[in-house]
DNA sequence: CCAAAAGTGTTGACCGTACACCCATGA
DNA sequence: TCATGGGTGTACGGTCAACACTTTTGG
């Protein structure tokens, strides 16, 4: 292949992640001990370094599987941060990306070579590099999906109840919401399926489970509906 | 410095602008002529390449400065164009930039070594690489920027009429609204400054001149106030 | 004097928000 | 039996959308 541009510079090229979880105690990131320098022994979100034959969500892609063994985890590009002193060892420029798996398929118990831990949003250690601004961007984002896209059902067993449903928009929004407002709008978009099946694990009476209904979704979507979680 | 890193490929990183403008006929993009290979002759978003000891947002900045004289332009990051085969000349990714200027500021007659052209956005021409995808993602941006940020008036000369502003929703928009919704709504939002100049060139009787008033703007969203100009 | 664009208010529908009590059950 | 969380309806206020006529003036 011809080199046309060899007066300019190439570049390291990084892929970080951003990857929510939730569970009873809210909203959660997997965050990573470094193993190498620099940075070593430093918490840091779990990233790689851009292939040259692969795009940035192919290596997203890669990174997250080697971290979880999961494939189709939600991704999306977040930001491409830049800063010449972002990273004190070498030129480097990162593709963040913001995941979100349900908490329930990663436990760090799982063994991959690298030490990973989740961590409550508000309980956050040092970060190395930019990766806390990479964080505040991604809750944004995720504030922002969250309103507009049913991105939250990723985040939940595929059998939820409301008020699980409930508390996971309350820690996105970090506000509290009403609850017969809530369940108000939730069943008036007319996407849930109720199911037979009661969890009682949350109290005695018992919250009845749904099911998220993707197709119903997809069709209301194809027929011009729109939807706003908050 | 040590590199840290050698075991992995270093990649040309490019920047590309998506420029939009603004005038009587509607919105428009600024877009140059290749001249150089490969590509060389097509029609092309202002790009560049990031330099070793630069950010991706000043190198933005150079690159549009570089081409219209401008200092101080609305720019935002839109997202990296990664895909392997995306340039076939050579392996580059690209942080394609998102900005817009007062089309009043630049016109083609300007001299700079480029052939820069004016293209209204439903008369673009074939354009290099995925250049076509950069500009489909811009607009989208538009639309979702000029629904909560005052970025409208970055499009408008300083003074402005309040059919002029409206013309310009519709055109972001793509749909006729309606006049006394419209006015309505802005002025409840008490940003624009009214001027006792009329301006006549639309029509005989001529329509009252504004100027957004960025000092209140401020105040307003310090204060905890939210627009939404859509 | 007339064509062409600027400017002006009201109403009904809908949506978001506030708010309090009963139900089911395990301990 | 009681403590705990699950589940339910209504009323008010604000916002949005629909809609038609008068004003000004250059040609």
């Amino acid at each position: 292949m011809t080199d046309f541009y060899s007066i300019h510079s190439k570049i390291y090229v990084a892929v970080d992640c951003i990857i929510f979880g939730f569970d009873e105690r809210g909203l959660k990131l997997l965050l990573i001990k470094r193993d190498f320098e620099p940075g070593k022994g430093d918490w840091s979100l779990m990233g790689g370094f851009l292939r040259y034959d692969e795009s940035l969500d192919n290596a997203a892609k890669r990174i997250l599987h080697d971290l979880t063994g999961l494939h189709n985890i939600y991704l999306e590009q977040l930001y491409t941060f830049s800063d010449p002193e972002r990273d004190p060892g070498e030129r480097v420029i990162s593709a963040a990306y913001f995941s979100i798996i349900r908490s329930e398929q990663y436990n760090e118990t799982r063994n991959t070579g690298y030490q990973a831990k989740w961590f409550p949003l508000k309980f956050l250690p040092d970060l190395v590099f930019d990766h806390k601004q990479m964080i505040v961007r991604a809750m944004k984002r995720l504030r922002r999906r969250a309103a507009t896209e049913p991105i939250g059902f990723e985040l939940l067993p595929e059998k939820f109840t409301i008020p699980q449903l409930q508390d996971l928009y309350e820690a996105i929004y970090q506000q509290k919401l009403d609850k017969r407002n809530f369940r108000k709008k939730i069943f008036q978009m007319n996407i849930l399926e109720k199911l037979i099946e009661k969890d009682k694990s949350g109290s005695k009476k018992g919250a009845f489970l749904y099911r998220f209904d993707k197709e119903r979704y997809d069709t209301l979507i194809n027929s011009g509906d729109h939807f706003n979680f908050l």
